[in-house]
DNA sequence: ATTAAGTTTTGCCTTAGGGCAAGATTTTAA
DNA sequence: TTAAAATCTTGCCCTAAGGCAAAACTTAAT
């Protein structure tokens, strides 16, 4: 139950067993069901979240209401929606298991007490920021410029996790376009 | 010349005049010409940048030649082709001012030895790392699944000095339009 | 097993935004 | 102050992608 988080908090950022054994007790296991809400939209993200198996998605809706989504958090990820998360504000993003999950959740305050008191939690945080922020710059820098098909090429050659495993419905609300221009797309490859 | 960084280190992260003298030994000033590189595509960024002054850009350029502009950083803001500054690798940002600008330099090694031995240091690149991610997102939220005027609308009401300061063809280059659609939206406001 | 619910594909037409070229305007430099 | 160089605007036409509706196919639920 806690040999993912241990090896990611171990091989990575050099956590020893008995911080360990510290960490371990702020988190508890969630088991999700497909299309279950973790966090709604205008509700305070209190959570961090660490991914055993399954995926979530971090998505939004626009005024028409069709959904965009930003991030797919798989297994051995941490996820949450960073920006409430962090300001303790609205979020703006929904978060919501899109396959059957099984994640540890921590709570807000517990999370940056772990980061304030040790610091190789505080390191693993700092990554995260960091990878966090560049998987958004590859985002931009991905799309902007591009058609609907070099982005949709780009989405293979980069995450082919994302097309091999989610349904047309929820990669086209990733890739910005509808669900027709990806089926449409997926002829001309 | 340092006040602005004393400024932004002192009352935004707590730290100390006598901290201050320490940390302002790493930083040289540079005075920048309009449209002088700081770094071009393909070089490793080995400096952070703070801007006194003036405006520094951030854009890459796609297959066909046209520039992307993702960041522009203006007085009081850290500012650095980030993903190449973190790991040290060619970086697929230029960084260009704008305007004349004047900016504090310092060395990527001094910089993240300052964060690893200066707590009030370290909390100001963990601000920035927030920061920048934040800003990330809006920029991905603000722009996917919106029409170019909303775009537009939404960079009047967010970023009001890019419109107010900046030239058209930097604007559209930001808002992902050519030229031509920013000229004609502008007549649609 | 059979229905119901959701998902994906495809045809037909519409629309937002791009590209080019020429003219207008502003900025820069001598 | 005037020429030269950018920059910005606008008309005309073109293309990528969207919207709707119906058909084909999947998945889930009784």
């Amino acid at each position: 139950m806690f040999d993912q988080l241990f090896h990611y908090l171990n091989n990575g950022h050099g956590l020893s067993p008995d911080q360990f054994e510290v960490v371990r007790e702020f988190f508890t296991l969630r088991r999700l069901k497909r299309k279950d809400f973790l966090l709604r939209q205008g509700k305070i993200c209190r959570h961090m979240y660490f991914v055993n198996s399954g995926c979530l998605r971090l998505f939004t809706t626009n005024t028409e209401g069709q959904e965009m989504t930003r991030y797919f958090a798989f297994e051995d990820k941490f996820g949450t929606a960073l920006t409430s998360f962090i300001n303790q504000e609205p979020s703006f993003e929904f978060m919501q298991s899109v396959t059957e999950s099984e994640v540890l959740e921590i709570r807000q305050e517990d999370y940056y007490r772990l980061v304030d008191e040790i610091p190789e939690f505080s390191s693993s945080y700092r990554n995260m920021l960091e990878q966090a922020y560049m998987t958004s710059q590859q985002r931009i820098y991905g799309f902007q410029g591009y058609s609907a098909l070099e982005r949709l090429k780009w989405l293979m050659a980069n995450h082919p996790k994302i097309l091999s495993k989610l349904s047309s419905r929820v990669i086209a609300s990733y890739l910005g376009v509808t669900q027709y221009t990806l089926s449409r797309l997926k002829s001309e490859l």
